[in-house]
DNA sequence: TTGATTTGGAAACGTTCATTCCCTAATTAT
DNA sequence: ATAATTAGGGAATGAACGTTTCCAAATCAA
């Protein structure tokens, strides 16, 4: 069973009893309770309770628990994707582009929604050691990350918004390192005034 | 009893059978469990094969898991400190010290150290929203991290190695983000090469 | 209508977990 | 010597865990 095919309606109805809830409403709930208390925290009561079902149709659903999350972080990571290159479209220049991106991460890394923090970050703390196949989802999307942000630099060396000096590939994974880390800080919850001003200062790797 | 307690040797014998081992290598192999698994998927078993102690030693000497942790943490952070401050104290200029700290972080952040992970982030990823105390066991640590590097940052600027253009407040907490973003990323696994590339991009941050 | 198929969910299952108990061993104090 | 105290460790405990089972309900196919 795929990702797709759990987070996206079926085209054709198929046979037997059709499902009565909702899997993305499902999905967010479970990514929210993963987010929050990290994968080895939750336990399945964690998960009927906020995705509002029970065991059984959990595990019908998807298995086990690893493809709850494998499910959720699926999504999560569709939902964000999403969200992120709606800013960056909004910018005119790659530089635009980056800082839009750095600024996606940093509005996520504050109060109370910087505490619940990442799924990816979290994802790559409770399996790099422990499940090679979850980790390799992990890998996936902080190279995804890496690659766009490489892009964006490149976009701004042609447009003249960033200098030719700069190397695209290292501060990509310099802003890769540095979004990830303001998640992990975000956790401890600091205020939008610093974040912001750390956000800021990272803007000189592309000076 | 306190950390200081666990971690260093009574200055004088106390009365009944003496503590037959050595306290600082069982606290280096429970952090090593701690740091690869994280907390919640380390168990007392675990702990128990790695520090080469049974169940009930090892309650009688933390009271439980959670004072393994934190006896753990304790001895993490005092070790780095020394570690981090002798690199630091190899640099002349302020800048050069803020390259040694960044240096320390990048030389555990690639290869097999770095899959390991950093018992701080990944206390900060276990503990953030389940146990405040810990929690707040965390905030200090990087807060010492900060102060530290905003201390660096002024010497430099007082020594003229860095330009007073930089706030060295924002810029300290830029380079907390990235370095616990190196070891986030760490968990990946990572070449030398990319990681130094990315180091040395992040020194702009003090241009 | 009947059978096949799939979902929903409550209860049961066996395992593993963190923790405690209790007895023995080793030391200090008297 | 003897008592008091503390450490070591194996076995026992009760709770919580992830998972499976089983049956009723809802749909499609024939």
């Amino acid at each position: 069973m795929t990702v797709a095919t759990l987070t996206s309606e079926a085209k054709t109805r198929s046979r037997g009893r059709p499902r009565e809830f909702d899997m993305d409403a499902a999905l967010d709930s479970a990514l929210r309770v993963f987010s929050e208390r990290g994968y080895h925290a939750t336990s399945i009561s964690d998960l009927t309770e906020a995705m509002d079902l029970a065991s059984g149709s959990i595990y019908k659903a998807f298995k086990d628990k690893r493809g709850v999350f494998l499910a959720a972080f699926g999504r999560y990571r569709q939902l964000g994707r999403r969200r992120l290159e709606a800013m960056i479209a909004s910018a005119e220049t790659g530089r635009d582009k980056v800082f839009q991106m750095v600024m996606y991460y940093t509005e996520l890394s504050y109060g109370e929604a910087g505490r619940k923090g990442c799924l990816v970050v979290g994802g790559a703390n409770d399996f790099a050691l422990l499940d090679e196949e979850a980790a390799a989802h992990v890998v996936t999307a902080f190279a995804a990350d890496e690659k766009l942000m490489a892009d964006l630099i490149r976009i701004g060396q042609a447009d003249g918004s960033i200098p030719k000096t700069v190397d695209p590939d290292a501060a990509a994974l310099a802003f890769l390192c540095f979004t990830k880390g303001l998640r992990v800080i975000g956790k401890t919850g600091r205020s939008r005034e610093e974040m912001m001003s750390a956000a800021e200062a990272a803007m000189k790797l592309v000076t």
